[in-house]
DNA sequence: AGAGCTACCTGAAGGC
DNA sequence: TGCCTTCAGGTAGCTC
């Protein structure tokens, strides 16, 4: 499910009911996700006010009064959904039932003029994680701190994405997908954005030129704040903290369109490739 | 250094 | 109807 464009819909998803609210009635449903979920993980949320909702990369950061990040990244089908249609205490929790096997963290988030919101976690697949750190330790960990610069921002411009480039044997499509040169694209957005730049996913990147550079900053960047406008991308099961589903999966130009017609009057037929384990879709005659 | 494979886990989709 | 294989938005760790 979520890329760059994903998580920061669900972070602005989120953020009217969590930013300035107090913490409360905090359930875990199993002791892990992708990771065991911290110690006394519910007793340290609880009673806890959020300062403010933050997104790096793929991960949402939730500061909270209590010195503690609360840090949550999506894996490939996290989902936070948002019920704010509490009549009473009494069904605040969903019963857990078959259907709602996947339901795993909820918390109760209280804002000073005294409306209430559920907040649910599901993630099928458990490639999800949440982590709570003090500010120190979030910087010195490992994954943090070897997080690439963000998309979106002036960091990432020609002069940056060259020299990540300069003099590596592998081929765009491993350059863009490492969250250490730029953090928060994945398998979708890449493969979009090479195609906007007209360049293929099997070029080595050793070889990119100043010209080429300029043309996949632009289509990284158009790529993602499309996406991001649109509500990202719901394939399979992504959906906003609302339930509504984001629209721009049906604007994807390469992305599963295996053996369709490219969309350029010059392309030919999309064909499908596996680069490092991941599916790349990408034009053969428009893609250079 | 970089490619390829595995693992984590569930569910959907397609072939037969 | 089932049973089997393949694939899926991510990341980490291992080998060669």
């Amino acid at each position: 499910m979520p890329e760059l464009p994903e998580v920061e819909t669900v972070r602005r998803g989120l953020d009217p009911y969590l930013t300035g609210a107090r913490l409360s009635n905090t359930r875990l449903n199993r002791a892990n996700l992708r990771y065991p979920f911290p110690d006394r993980f519910a007793e340290r949320l609880d009673g806890a006010t959020v300062l403010g909702l933050e997104r790096r990369a793929k991960y949402i950061l939730a500061r909270l009064d209590t010195q503690d990040i609360w840090v949550t990244h999506l894996g490939m089908t996290g989902r936070f959904q948002i019920d704010q249609s509490l009549s009473d205490m009494a069904n605040y929790y969903h019963a857990i039932d078959p259907a709602e096997k996947h339901l795993h963290f909820q918390t109760l988030a209280t804002l000073p003029n005294g409306s209430r919101a559920r907040i649910d976690y599901f993630d099928p697949r458990r490639f999800g994680f949440m982590l709570l750190l003090k500010p120190d330790e979030l910087y010195a960990s490992k994954w943090y701190a070897s997080l690439g610069v963000e998309p979106l921002s002036e960091d990432l411009n020609p002069a940056y994405l060259l020299n990540q480039a300069k003099g590596r044997s592998i081929n765009l499509k491993a350059l863009l997908m490492a969250q250490g040169g730029i953090a928060g694209l994945g398998n979708i957005y890449v493969c979009e954005a090479l195609y906007r730049a007209r360049l293929s996913p099997d070029r080595r990147a050793g070889d990119l030129k100043p010209k080429q550079a300029e043309a996949l900053i632009e289509g990284i960047k158009s790529v993602l704040n499309d996406a991001i406008a649109a509500g990202g991308s719901s394939i399979s099961d992504f959906a906003a903290t609302s339930g509504e589903l984001g629209y721009f999966q049906h604007r994807f130009c390469v992305y599963d369109r295996k053996g369709k017609p490219c969309l350029r009057e010059d392309g030919g037929i999309i064909e499908r490739k596996v680069h490092q384990g991941r599916s790349s879709f990408f034009c053969p005659v428009c893609q250079k």
